[in-house]
DNA sequence: TATATAAAAATGAATGTTCATTCTTTTTTT
DNA sequence: AAAAAAAGAATGAACATTCATTTTTATATA
């Protein structure tokens, strides 16, 4: 017990370091002894944890996926209308972009780049079924947009980690009117009209 | 004369492997010796015409981020109305993003990674003020929302890039009707609600 | 117009560095 | 005292950049 107590505090330091670094040079401007480094750990020890630095970052990039999506529906319920689960989602979305802006950057990096092996991004595509659930069964019941989930996503969600970035740069700050604001614009362009 | 002609093309294949290596393989997983190859010349050719890789992206980048722009207000006048004219320059980046994907995929990478310096992002966004005057000149008539810019952007074009990737990874197919309503959304989110 | 020569452009090979990964030894745990 | 975990140093490959030559182009002269 005390010694996988110790190897997962190592893996998630190690696991941390990868985040940060990455997020701030990119992944191939982060060599593996610096990672070792910033998690106080010989670099010969990454390789107790991970096989090899591919299989690091895919596995930090699952794991912080995996958070995202434990954060995003940690509210949310099946049984919730569509219109309210939709509202407790993709204000769990606004604030783990916003709150959380280290690890969603680092998502939107490996979303953005071909920095993450195809299996890996499939697999972190998987956690995001109940939201695409949700839409289907308002599609059903005629409160939500008959479109593509993907058209759904880009008008909806999507909007959140440009603003994510721009806030990132210092560009400008997001308060709670805006985002009560962003919140009304992304359900209005997914409902049908007549809601 | 023949002399400038030449070395024009060599500039130009140059950016071109560049943004196609780098759309494939990311920025530092592409080494000057395959962007020589795919251009036909010698790595050391490579710094005759910029001063080192970095110069090379950066300059790509700022070129690439200038086409964009040229594209899409090619058929923009400042006399049109807020309205007409914010249709006809977001019909252009619609098209811009879909058809000419190498390249907007290529901007979207640049954004979203630590890959381009700061000094040439900075260049790079100064072409799109004729967007921001535009809004600026609708929030004085009482057309478009009194919001920050980067909201009105966030809402209205952003989603535009989300559909770029999707559509890019084959998940998707995006057709003239879907554009119009992408486009119907895109302005409903920003003008005020009255119009 | 044809030839010689200087300047510019281009090249392939060489250089030195950085880095992922492995090897051997040491330390810690059981 | 055996096994597991961790460490630092060593290895070898990949790469950006530079160097020494060669090739091409432009210019001047006859």
């Amino acid at each position: 017990m005390a010694k996988l107590q110790k190897s997962i505090d190592k893996r998630n330091a190690l696991i941390k370091a990868t985040i940060e670094l990455v997020n701030n040079n990119g992944f191939h401007a982060t060599p593996m002894s610096k990672i070792a480094k910033m998690a106080k750990v010989s670099p010969a020890t990454i390789y107790l944890y991970f096989e090899n630095k591919q299989d690091l970052v895919n596995k930090t990039y699952i794991e912080v996926k995996a958070e995202y999506t434990d954060y995003v529906f940690a509210n949310y319920k099946e049984s919730m209308s569509v219109k309210t689960g939709f509202e407790t989602i993709w204000k769990r979305i606004a604030e783990f972009k916003l709150n959380e802006y280290e690890h969603a950057m680092f998502l939107a990096q490996c979303d953005n780049t071909p920095m993450i092996d195809e299996p890996s991004l499939k697999e972190g595509i998987k956690h995001l079924q109940p939201l695409l659930d949700l839409w289907e069964r308002g599609k059903q019941e005629g409160i939500i947009k008959p479109v593509s989930n993907y058209l759904l996503y880009a008008y909806a969600v999507s909007p959140l980690s440009f603003l994510m970035i721009a806030q990132k740069r210092g560009a400008f700050q997001l308060d709670k009117e805006q985002i009560e604001e962003a919140y009304q614009s992304a359900w209005s362009s997914i409902k049908k009209c007549e809601q």
